[in-house]
DNA sequence: GTCTATAGTAAGATAGAC
DNA sequence: GTCTATCTTACTATAGAC
């Protein structure tokens, strides 16, 4: 590689790491094209020798982290009969999707935001909830051909789920001081889904059928 | 009133109409001044004399659902012993937040859009979450004080289940093809939410402490 | 490719007649 | 209070030297 590409691909580098930093701390809409370019320490003319304008930016960032889920995704191989019903499956999921969340968090600020200005005809935030959680609606399919039970058409359960790991993650992550750790995140949303707010055992069910009257926690 | 007002009333109320209307269409980040003055049939010099800038007419129209609101909860009285894990009780918070939802689009719609575009570091995703859930709180504060098995802190479960109805009906409720029916998403969100994943009887149990194995539907 | 300087544009907001 | 016309601003995007 030449010197003069080698500065260029330095000069790119530093643009995309400079609009990670400034997504984070202004958003992605109110950051201008200046922040970035004053944030890499570069003139505001270089941005467009690199990128059209600020959604191909997003875009570009968006091929890396694609790129990156895409080799844990090969190196964990991810089998379609995982049993979400198993509570450590479930949990495995819930955190690994939380933590993907805030590794990327620059983007996945700047996504959210980006799809909520595109405003409500374009039906995009519908599409994505979608896209998204397309391999938890496939583990659920799964389990609805083995007849278990389930409380809904997967090609709903999925998106609702992801909807609530979505919007629960941008409020929490985007908190300066959040008012509950990761850990207690990711282990009552493990709860809430597999057996809901009844918990394990029906507080209706007879005693006689259940444990000798466990004391409340 | 004099003329005059009547019809500085009139403009204002036509205003406040065709912003509802621009919202929906175009989104509330998206929608110009002169979009809602045009869709009023006024000038744009008009919206000046009601309103200082969007941000106050929003504030205006969130003020006409908010006493909407307050004369419905009058109107049903509220008591905070609902039983939550009751299915019908649930079922019928649940819905009524749908219907809530849907009944005031616009402003729904405007409200994501506004706190989305003040960017992460206002943290006013979170706090809208919990001032939203402020009455789902405290009905599972109840149901803990009764010693009634919950999957985690109220705190923290009561914004995790608003920001699954409020993601989901906004991503739902802004798709022209709706893949699926009001009544469909209620019910499925209040058997989730209820049992979680795994259904009424947990599937690990004996099967002779269950019903004579129903079929599946 | 990167820089400085500037042209272009879109929208918010105001002035002043009626 | 409402109108038309205009000012202002803030940003995007380009031109042209190096």
């Amino acid at each position: 590689m030449s010197v003069r590409k080698a500065q260029a691909a330095e000069t790119r580098a530093a643009l995309l790491e400079a609009a990670r930093q400034q997504f984070v701390e202004r958003g992605y809409l109110n950051t201008k094209i200046t922040d970035i370019t004053a944030a890499a320490g570069r003139a505001t003319g270089s941005f467009y020798a690199h990128f059209a304008d600020k959604d191909e930016l997003l875009r570009a960032l968006l091929d890396d982290v694609r790129s990156q889920a895409r080799d844990q995704v090969v190196a964990e191989v991810h089998p379609r009969d995982h049993d979400l019903a198993d509570r450590d499956q479930l949990h495995a999921h819930i955190g690994a999707s939380w933590q993907a969340m805030r590794d990327h968090l620059p983007v996945t600020i700047a996504v959210f935001e980006s799809i909520v200005a595109e405003g409500p005809r374009s039906g995009r935030a519908w599409q994505r909830l979608v896209a998204d959680t397309d391999v938890l609606r496939d583990h659920l399919d799964y389990l609805r051909e083995q007849h278990r039970p389930l409380p809904g058409d997967p090609a709903l359960l999925a998106p609702a789920m992801g909807a609530m790991l979505s919007l629960l993650s941008y409020a929490l992550l985007t908190t300066d001081h959040p008012a509950h750790p990761d850990t207690e995140v990711v282990d009552t949303l493990t709860d809430l889904l597999l057996h809901g707010l009844t918990g394990p055992t029906s507080p209706t069910a007879p005693a006689s059928l259940t444990e000798p009257a466990a004391p409340a926690a």
